[in-house]
DNA sequence: GCCAACGTTGGC
DNA sequence: GCCAACGTTGGC
């Protein structure tokens, strides 16, 4: 999951210990969240649009997708008018929790220099998603990488 | 600040 | 359902 640090960081995560990851405004994000995050799955934190791009640490879902009330509070900068009509919430959120803080940035850079993550969706070309699938393998490297 | 890439919106 | 216009993302 993409983050931008100068809204939340790591830090801010480790402080909270738990975070309500609401917000995310793009339907194939949340359909990641919604399918495929379960309790105790493990996910890589991202920096993005920062100075310093690159994997933070790791945390874990410790509460499954439900819906995100932000879409319907018209002081919430994440408000969706379409939710609003309907009265439901269409966004959903996941809670997760610090893991592992790394002791080094694992860069974009890093990333991009390791062969045997160059197929990682976070690489491909004009990738957006901030909530994106990583394999157990990528994962793993990922981790080896922070230490 | 630039700009490529992509998603969404809305007129038709 | 098409597609141009627009807004957003995110690295640099």
């Amino acid at each position: 999951m993409k983050t931008e640090p100068d809204v939340f960081s790591w830090d801010d995560l480790e402080l909270k210990k738990i975070a309500s990851w609401d917000g995310v405004r793009n339907y194939q994000a949340r359909n990641f969240m919604r399918d495929d995050f379960k309790v105790g799955d493990k996910v890589l934190f991202y920096h993005s649009s920062c100075a310093d791009p690159g994997v933070a640490g790791t945390a874990e879902v410790v509460r499954e997708a439900y819906p995100d009330p932000t879409a319907l509070d018209p002081d919430s900068e994440y408000f969706d008018e379409a939710s609003r009509k309907t009265g439901v919430s269409r966004w959903v959120m996941v809670d997760v929790s610090p893991v592992n803080r790394f002791s080094k940035l694992a860069s974009l850079t890093m990333i991009r220099e390791n062969a045997k993550l160059k197929s990682m969706a976070l690489l491909q070309r004009g990738q957006r998603l901030s909530i994106q699938p990583v394999s157990a393998a990528e994962f793993a490297e990922i981790e080896a990488m922070g230490r």
